[in-house]
RNA sequence: GCGCCUGUAGCUCAGGGGAUAGAGCGUCGGACUCCGGAUCCGAAGGUCAGAGGUUCGAAUCCUCUUAGGCGCACCA
């Protein structure tokens, strides 16, 4: 659709430019409200209405003579105050589209792309927030690479900061485990250390003098070659794993995990540090409350400053971030060593490290464009790095830091009771609750995931009593899948989403079973007509090669029909809208209405049994176009299509 | 206090200048000897928070009011 409105539009402008003042960009197409009245519509004769002063209606009737014999268009017509609707030529169209199916009319743009999603603190569980952010940056990473894009996708480990520093702190000081203790503790070590974090932060609550001590522990961290370090870097080795095994489960991956710990090691900040000084990008405070403070000023709003270096001479984490944004573009002129930390069915997972030695022979960043994925509480930390890139001189790379924000989930009163989660009479009267993985408040991941897993499994087992065990159990895993992309991503990413279990476990109506189960029924059809001998979808290629023919369609066919291929073959387009608004809401309303338009589709007419030979053909392209579409639609979210469910 | 975001059907949300404001859930009624009923068809349900304005045209853009959320750390 995306090649043939822009071709269409060049046939319009062609024939009007000299006619009448239009410009090609304010071309532009608007889809009917119902075919009845055309396919696509042009709105300028209300634009030229204003210019020429006259009837927006008459200027129409004069526009559509210059609109005969334009290929692909059957006719044009005046509708309304003064649209003018072109209709399609449906089989020409339809065989079009069938024929350039496996065609991508989408073009790269950047050099390459660096995606930053999942960051999560390397000191608990995963939690529900985290699985949100996964799906969008997945999703767009597979969107990217469809587009024809180099993308490389970057999972951010902050292992040196206090998150770290105080389940390392809950282990010394109130479990007084050494690193052989906690080396010792099997079972599932992310929920291990959940409730550790949470039993941390408490005591710190009710002990304020061991401020002292959790400070010196994160001190001896940064530093690094000494026990408490050690036993940092083996909490967040393993919860890191654990991170990448729930991850995994959705079916989302990563290229390099860089860690704080050789950001700092490596002395990424010392070199940001004095690019920053010397562009003037910071400014040292001599008196007021930040006396003693590096700090950056903002065109927009003077008075305010951003500590970049504590007094004590300390970078934030803004600062390490400014340093990591510039690496990521290929600007610090200072790089990691890399190593490989997992290996899953010949992917490669690349950790940074900071051992001279290793392996130098392989690159990552240098990226053109940037994205990271964060959320929107985030938003002003986010503003501050790509400023402080634009400060440095670096317009271009400050215009491509894209911080792809979206609200946060949150949780229901009704799912904190079912979890037994105790909260606060404050808490009580807010609507929904942040999640806190400082209190222990949220949802794990993994407990999500097994608890979606296990109702699939329960649907299968009463629909498909007969399958293989193990076959049930990887039926139920797509499922659980599908459902929980589905349900991150049908959210505008704008909109708050309050977690409730009944929504998240349904598998009817919007949800993602639905769209799988209507792929498994196209499939069907396919191998019922094999099974039968009638055709096998080898043979495809003769049907679209061959000439088609819809006059045999009833009406109410050739409408149903039409609406069907019609809406199909919008798929790219919103794939790029997608990508453009990084709205991937778009991406799966247009899945599921799709799926919803093929269900009915499915219901009015039948194939296996359909006698008149042309009507079956119509229809078995039909589907054939509509289920390939799905299918592409699916893989962009990253979901599973099991041949039976 | 300042900044950003949000208010659309009973509930959860789409629609972000263009034709009759949509979907899911819930409610009520229905679906053939039928390719899978995780489905389909139908009904009820709306002052698009309120008031002004811009426009040929506003749920959509602007201003104000109002209700709510989130930011504004020498935390990350």
């Amino acid at each position: 659709m995306l090649k043939f409105k822009k071709e269409l539009k060049n046939q319009i402008f062609q024939r009007l430019k000299d006619k009448f003042p239009i410009e090609l960009d304010s071309l532009k197409f608007n889809y009917t409200p119902n075919h009845k009245l055309g396919d696509l519509a042009v709105t300028i004769c209300f634009e030229l209405a204003q210019k020429l002063k006259r009837n927006p209606r008459e200027i129409a009737e004069e526009v559509i003579n210059y609109l005969k014999d334009i290929p692909f268009i059957e006719r044009v017509e005046i509708a309304g105050g003064g649209y003018i609707n072109f209709f399609i030529q449906k089989d020409r169209f339809f065989l079009n589209q069938l024929r350039n199916l496996q065609e991508i009319s989408l073009e790269p743009e950047q050099r390459k792309i660096v995606v930053e999603h999942t960051n999560i603190n390397p000191n608990k569980a995963a939690h529900i927030g985290h699985l949100r952010n996964a799906c969008l940056g997945d999703t767009l990473v597979r969107c990217l690479r469809y587009k024809g894009e180099k993308v490389e996708v970057q999972n951010y480990i902050d292992d040196t900061g206090v998150q770290v520093g105080d389940v390392v702190f809950g282990f010394l000081e109130l479990e007084k485990k050494s690193l052989e203790d906690i080396k010792k503790i099997d079972g599932k070590f992310d929920y291990y250390c959940w409730d550790l974090y949470t039993k941390v932060t408490k005591y710190f609550e009710e002990n304020p003098e061991a401020q002292e001590k959790r400070a010196y522990i994160l001190k001896r961290i940064e530093e690094g070659k000494n026990p408490e370090a050690e036993i940092a870097e083996h909490i967040s080795n393993r919860i890191v794993k654990a991170h990448l095994n729930t991850m995994r489960r959705i079916g989302v991956t990563y290229d390099l995990l860089p860690r704080e710990s050789d950001i700092l090691r490596l002395k990424f900040w010392e070199k940001a540090f004095n690019f920053l000084k010397e562009k003037k990008a910071i400014q040292f405070v001599t008196e007021g409350v930040n006396k003693g403070c590096w700090v950056m000023r903002f065109e927009d709003e003077p008075e305010k400053e951003k500590i970049i270096v504590r007094s004590n001479g300390t970078v934030t984490y803004v600062g390490k971030d400014i340093a990591y944004q510039l690496w990521k573009f290929g600007l610090l002129g200072r790089d990691f060593y890399y190593k490989i930390f997992e290996k899953n069915n010949g992917q490669l997972i690349w950790m940074t490290t900071s051992k001279n030695g290793e392996n130098k022979n392989i690159e990552f960043g240098k990226a053109s464009k940037v994205y990271n994925v964060i959320d929107v509480r985030q938003s002003y930390l986010q503003k501050i790095v790509a400023q402080s890139l634009k400060l440095l001189g670096y317009e271009e790379e400050a215009k491509n830091s894209i911080h792809f924000s979206y609200e946060m989930v949150a949780l229901s009163k009704k799912c904190l009771e079912e979890f037994g989660l105790k909260i606060s009479p404050e808490e009580k009267k807010k609507s929904f609750l942040e999640i806190s993985g400082r209190k222990g408040l949220g949802i794990k991941a993994d407990d999500l995931l097994d608890k979606l897993e296990e109702k699939a499994l329960n649907e299968v087992e009463k629909r498909n009593p007969q399958l293989d065990p193990d076959l049930k159990t990887s039926i139920a895993q797509k499922i659980m899948t599908g459902a929980l992309r589905y349900f991150m991503l049908k959210y505008a990413r704008n909109s708050i989403i309050v977690f409730d279990f009944d929504e998240a476990l349904n598998f009817e109506g919007e949800t993602g079973p639905y769209l799988q189960y209507s792929l498994v029924r196209a499939n069907s059809i396919f191998r019922k007509l094999e099974e039968k001998g009638i055709f096998s979808e080898k043979e495809i290629n003769n049907l679209i090669e061959s000439e088609l023919s819809l006059d045999e369609l009833s009406e109410q066919e050739l409408a149903d029909f039409w609406s069907l291929v019609f809406y199909a073959s919008t798929f790219e387009e919103e794939v790029l809208n997608s990508i453009n608004s990084l709205e991937f809401s778009h991406l799966a309303k247009f899945a599921f209405n799709l799926s919803q338009k093929f269900n009915s589709y499915y219901h009015s007419y039948q194939i296996l049994k359909e006698e008149n030979k042309n009507l079956k053909k119509i229809r078995i392209l039909t589907v054939y176009y509509v289920k390939e579409i799905l299918r592409k639609a699916l893989n962009l979210m990253g979901i599973p299509q099991p041949e039976i469910m």
